[in-house]
RNA sequence: GGUCGGAUGGCCGAGAGGCGAGGCUCAGGACUGCAAAUCCUGCUACACGGGUUCAAAUCCCGUUCCGACCUCCA
């Protein structure tokens, strides 16, 4: 069995995966700013480090997950004006927005899920550090600044220079000792919420509450650090900033996930290409979604298109179709099993669009043995595929996906049986008419059928 | 200006010196009362120009185009 190797963005190297302690796996994943619903790319990176939990599960590491929700912005309580709502209104409401779409596309909760003013005492601690060891500094405005210039190590993980970066336009160099110092806790102003502080009241930087809640739930130094691209920098640097100045090792392995893209460019709100979770429900189901947005490497640009969705809703529904099939003939829902191509594919950097070439040989054979009655060829590819869809989070028999109550099932279960029945009768009698018109009445209702040598079944269309 | 990524067949999407990834579409065939489902066969691509090599989509040099980040971002 091959061994786990994840790609290091601060060394830009496939690395063997070595946990901080045998058998058990830290994970800090940004998660939302929650000042808007969630589109589809900040649910792509809830899936992708999904399947990551998943397989290090699978692979019988202990996972301790957290996902952090910053509740407290300038987003937030610029939308707070924007929508007549208290801050914290519009970020529970927006919390709760992510939190259906996680469960939507079957997105394990995470083990905590702290919230950034939680944490004010930690991140009061945290600041203590920095400014009692020189690395922070309050200039009596009640602003803290992080001095970047004094970190040997700062923007290794974005590879940049201090120097080479293009200063803001609007930084105010009254209170900071240089422009690129960036704002661990910001000045209460008038009609903005504010938490006390050895430095007056204020509210936190945007960084610093990843810093003080990774420490809390994780300890100083953990195993995995993840987010989309685009924290690496500033985030994620400012977060290494931080914590290392802190004396705190920090990540030892860094994930980014690569965006949604449509027409080529980041979604964004800004841009007005930003395809919202619930819009896309509308159109396929939250285990299609999943199935379209977990398909491609994590690392790679996924584009975006109404075509692509369908195309692999279209594919799972073939998989799900064999697994159906299967547990009918087999009189049982196989158990999953985790094939070793699988496996080498999930070791080599969750290298999931081969895992799919792996489960498309499966379904080629699973629906051969299914035509030639093989029993024991129906059983072991469709265990493995139960197994794979298992780790991407697709298995159609998980419970998070059923649809109808049973009551409601054996009603209508009943009532096909019916037609089937006449239809049957029909065809006895090479009444062929009569019986294709029963098949298009319930096909109206959006009962489809298909005869097999097994005799005939049906499904909801 | 600095940093990072990308360009692969009609479409989606992997790979990273040699063994045609895979899927979708399309065409043909098998099976079938018909349909559906399924299986089989066919469709041999890597932005451009040089170079290295027995061998390059892959490595090197150059070019074009696209995108991202540079203190709001998944």
């Amino acid at each position: 069995m091959s061994e786990l190797h994840l790609y290091n963005t601060a060394t830009r190297s496939l690395e063997k995966f070595k946990p901080i302690n045998p058998g058990k796996v830290g994970i800090y994943l940004c998660g939302a700013t929650v000042q808007a619903p969630p589109h589809i790319g900040h649910i792509r990176s809830g899936v992708n480090f999904d399947i990551l939990r998943r397989w290090l599960l699978a692979s019988n590491f202990d996972v301790n997950f957290i996902r952090n929700v910053t509740d407290i912005d300038d987003k937030i309580l610029h939308k707070a004006v924007h929508e007549e709502m208290a801050w914290w209104a519009v970020a529970m409401k927006y919390e709760r927005a992510f939190t259906q779409a996680y469960a939507a596309l079957n997105v394990m909760p995470p083990t905590y899920e702290p919230r950034a003013t939680g944490h004010i005492t930690q991140m009061t601690q945290l600041m203590q550090i920095l400014i009692d060891n020189g690395s922070a500094y309050a200039p009596g405005n009640g602003d803290v600044y992080l001095e970047v210039r004094k970190l040997a190590s700062y923007l290794t993980l974005s590879n940049q220079k201090l120097d080479d970066l293009q200063p803001a336009d609007d930084a105010d160099l009254t209170f900071k000792k240089d422009p690129r110092d960036f704002a661990l806790w910001k000045a209460a102003k008038p009609g903005d919420p504010s938490w006390p502080t050895p430095w007056g009241p204020g509210r936190p930087g945007w960084h610093v509450e990843c810093s003080a809640m990774a420490h809390a739930y994780l300890g100083e130094s953990f195993d995995i650090h993840g987010g989309g691209l685009d924290l690496i920098f500033p985030h994620h640097e400012n977060e290494i900033a931080q914590s290392q100045a802190a004396g705190w090792g920090f990540a030892n392995t860094w994930m980014h996930n690569a965006w949604v893209t449509t027409s080529g460019e980041k979604m964004s709100k800004s841009l007005g290409n930003s395809l919202q979770v619930v819009e896309i429900l509308k159109k396929v189901r939250g285990i299609e979604l999943r199935w379209y947005l977990g398909s491609a490497h994590y690392r790679s640009m996924l584009e975006f298109s109404f075509e692509a969705l369908e195309e692999a809703a279209v594919n799972f529904r073939r998989i799900e179709g064999f697994l159906k099939r299967s547990s009918e003939v087999l009189g049982k829902n196989v158990e999953p099993v985790i094939s070793s191509s699988f496996a080498d594919a999930m070791n080599d950097d969750l290298a999931v669009p081969a895992a799919l070439a792996g489960i498309s040989e499966s379904l080629r054979l699973g629906n051969t043995a299914l035509t030639s009655n093989d029993k024991k060829g129906i059983e072991t590819s469709a265990s493995e595929i139960r197994g794979a869809l298992s780790i991407l989070g697709c298995d159609p028999f998980d419970e998070v996906f059923a649809t109808s109550s049973s009551d409601d099932q054996s009603v209508l279960d009943g009532l096909v049986a019916l037609a089937l029945q006449q239809r049957a009768a029909a065809r006895e009698r090479k009444d062929f008419a009569s019986a294709d018109a029963i098949r298009d009445q319930i096909a109206a209702l959006g009962v489809i059928l298909e005869d097999t040598p097994q005799g005939t079944r049906w499904s909801l269309s």
